[in-house]
RNA sequence: GGUGAUGUAGCUCAGUCGGUUAGAGCAUCGGAUUCAUAAUCCGGGGGUCGGUGGUUCAAGUCCACUCAUCACCA
């Protein structure tokens, strides 16, 4: 019986790149999507940008830019990363779209009409200066209970005590610094409380097979606290200024960014269906999903559990939604044992790591191996990482393949032999297909990965002890030339199988295997016991190892110094000092790239023939520029720094070949460039004089 | 502070329902091998299972307390 699911990621939140944290889930969900995919069932894997909330907002206007704007910045740099690591979402919307918009109000009114949301007027300290409400990470001020000073409004760093912001003393504002002011407010409400709603909850998290045991143990916390503990109602509305949803019949209120985020899977899936003519409800309708069996997953990390157990199932089940048939919950990732860090910088760049040329799938085999189906942190360690990566991938398993294949191609001209069905070794590698589908589907894939590697261990011993390079000795012989042939064609599609086994978590090189044996594609469960091609390609190097220069490189560190300059104890104060200046310097100064890499960028030198104010833009101007064969608009953050008067008519160099970008104030095609730095001040570019518009730079 | 997790070899982790002498991979040491982009095979050393106390004929496993780490507390 095929299975129809409906796969999510976690909504990364837009206002900034992807971190390992976020690669990692990706991974997780990933691997488990392909291997459904290769069961033949129907997947339909969905990511989507979480765009709405104060931070975005704030983030945009820092930046210089609308959040419009902003977002789809963030949005343009995602491909690369899902690319990068072979991540097949099928679809990547944003919850910033009309879909998520008439879904959600949908739900609202939904919600509305079942009486589950009310309205009720709040006390909320208010920034006069910003003039607008804050949440408790933009309130500062000193705590009620230790008196701790700049402390944040939900919890004391000093004394770890949790209150409600309107208790701090001398409350100010992060954003600007402005004293704040206790100001009321209505606000909306979803009813959770409502004992239907616990009652629903309930029952719901019971349900064998939705939740991991710890994650509906932590729910039902939730669901059954009592005192100041108890289940409360969910503010679901903020107020204007907000970047998100109006509430209809509502102005100046919008949806709090985590009632539309989750929604954000269905607008992505409703995007999705319409342009695959897809029936949309078959996966969201109740009634529908039963009668056509389908199934609604979602990958998630363990902070946001809270929301994907209580909210989103409640507002689901009583807005004539299905709700999810599972919720899987992973842990975090650790860097060498520390916890990952945004604002300080540790951690992993997944971006970098592609950069310095580091496979996808050493990464996505290292995570794999680590990762069970609880709720646990995972230890990125890089040098368990080389170890792991060289000695399974390289040493174990690649090496089969290498072993086997010289002599196939010097001796047998790439011919094999069809492997007898009965033979002890494919015997005993096919043995594991019931406990590795098991492990695959139940998210147990360090469990499926260490079954692999026995594998791998036992083909290699019984080629030891085959001693192949001894039979190739008497090939004179026409028996032993047979036997040789045997015992060659034998490991290759042991190794074969090997490859389907390792598929969902190496996808590249199971399809260059593919390729060079001869195996139908894509690779299929349903063909595993089919055997191998009769003729293989010549041989190619199916990875390479990892080399430790790479971590160097990747965490930032400084080169080893040559082993004759041992440490001695006047130099470490200098060394310590020496490597933190590096490693500052490696921050701000990006991996190399190649030539190819540089010509991507189509840089033209641009005669500004009109410069001109936009009405409503702090920071913009309107450019019209003259690249010889076009003329194009731009519009560039500049208007601090120049008049525009004194703009038109000079040259400058621009980006020509940057996609373009719609803004609030229009279509901007392209960017000048220009130079700035710590201090205020804003340069643009010139070129020497006889240079001509649209001239290339090169 | 409350709650939920986690703690097993140098490192990363398995360990089912309590049941022989606690396992694997990597690392390390000794040997073998040369087909394989130094890749493989055989063998050895390495552990008070965070700690204390209890239940039991028997505890890594169950219970209580305790220490450390992580998360959540809307």
């Amino acid at each position: 019986m095929l299975r129809r699911l409906f796969v999510t990621t976690a909504l990364p939140y837009a206002n900034g790149p992807f971190h390992i944290g976020h690669i990692m889930e990706y991974i997780q969900a990933d691997v488990w999507v392909r291997f459904q995919r290769m069961l033949g069932n129907e997947v339909h894997f969905m990511g989507a940008d979480d765009a709405h909330g104060a931070p975005i907002m704030l983030a945009a206007e820092k930046a210089g830019t609308t959040p419009e704007a902003f977002i789809a910045g963030i949005a343009a740099g995602r491909k690369q990363y899902l690319d990068g690591f072979h991540i097949s979402f099928d679809n990547w919307h944003s919850t910033h779209s009309p879909e998520n918009a008439e879904l959600s109000r949908g739900i609202y009114a939904r919600l509305k009409e079942a009486g589950l949301i009310y309205t009720r007027s709040i006390e909320q300290l208010f920034d006069p200066v910003k003039g607008m409400f804050l949440a408790d990470r933009y309130i500062k001020g000193e705590c009620p209970n230790c008196g701790a000073k700049d402390q944040y409004g939900d919890a004391c760093e000093n004394c770890s005590s949790v209150y409600e912001a309107t208790r701090l003393v001398n409350p100010y504002s992060a954003l600007s610094g402005a004293k704040t002011e206790l100001r009321s407010s209505e606000h909306f409400f979803f009813r959770l409380s409502d004992p239907k709603c616990v009652a629903f909850l309930r029952e719901w998290i019971n349900k064998p097979g939705r939740l991991q045991s710890q994650v509906s143990n932590k729910a039902k916390e939730w669901l059954n606290g009592e005192g100041d503990k108890a289940l409360g109602d969910w503010d679901i509305s903020r107020d204007a200024p907000y970047f998100g949803i109006e509430i209809p019949d509502a102005p100046g209120k919008y949806f709090y960014v985590w009632l539309d985020a989750p929604v954000g899977y269905f607008a992505s899936l409703k995007q999705y269906c319409a342009r695959k003519g897809l029936d949309f409800d078959a996966f969201v309708r109740p009634e529908k999903s039963k009668a056509q069996g389908t199934e609604m997953i979602h990958f998630i990390g363990k902070d946001i559990i809270y929301f994907h157990t209580l909210f989103w199932p409640a507002t689901l089940e009583y807005s004539g939604y299905k709700t999810p048939d599972q919720v899987n919950v992973h842990g975090f990732i650790n860097v060498s044992g520390e916890k990952m860090s945004k604002s300080r910088g540790t951690g992993i760049s997944p971006l970098k790591y592609l950069e310095l040329g580091m496979k996808p799938e050493w990464l996505r085999y290292y995570i794999a191996a680590k990762l069970s189906a609880n709720v646990e942190d995972v230890d990125f360690n890089p040098e368990d990482f080389i170890a792991r990566v060289n000695s399974d991938l390289i040493g174990k398993y690649v090496n089969i393949a290498s072993r086997a294949a010289g002599f196939i191609t010097k001796y047998f001209d790439g011919e094999l032999l069809a492997p007898d069905g009965n033979n002890p070794t494919n015997t005993v590698v096919y043995a594991s297909e019931e406990s590795l589908t098991g492990d695959y589907d139940a998210r147990e894939f360090g469990k499926a990965v260490r079954e692999i590697m026995r594998l791998a261990d036992l083909i290699n011993q019984r080629w030891d002890k085959a001693r192949p390079w001894d039979l190739a000795k008497n090939i004179a012989d026409p028996g032993t030339k047979k036997q040789l042939h045997a015992v060659c064609s034998e490991c290759l599609d042991a190794f074969r199988i090997l490859t389907y086994y390792l598929a969902p978590i190496l996808p590249e090189t199971a399809e260059n295997v593919a390729i060079w044996l001869g195996l139908p594609t894509p690779l299929r469960w349903s063909d595993l016991r089919r055997g191998i091609g009769r003729k293989m390609g010549p041989y190619r190097h199916l990875m390479t190892r990892v080399e430790e220069k790479q971590f160097d490189a990747l965490l930032g560190l400084p080169a080893a110094p040559p082993a004759k300059e041992q440490k001695t104890v006047s130099d470490i104060p200098k060394m310590s000092v020496q490597s933190h200046s590096m490693a500052d310097a490696q921050r701000t100064v990006p991996a190399p790239i190649s030539i190819d890499d540089f010509a991507k960028v189509d840089l033209r030198v641009a005669r500004i023939v009109k410069a001109e104010h936009v009405e409503g833009a702090d920071k913009l101007l309107k450019l019209t520029l003259d690249i010889g064969a076009e003329s194009r608009t731009v519009f560039a953050g500049i208007k601090s720094a120049y008049d525009p008067a004194s703009l038109e008519g000079r040259l400058t160099v621009m980006v020509a070949n940057l996609a373009p970008r719609k803004m609030k104030f229009g279509l901007s095609e392209g960017m000048v460039l220009a130079a700035s730095g710590e201090a205020p001040g804003i340069f643009l570019l010139a070129p020497d004089s006889g240079a001509q518009p649209g001239m290339k730079i090169k």
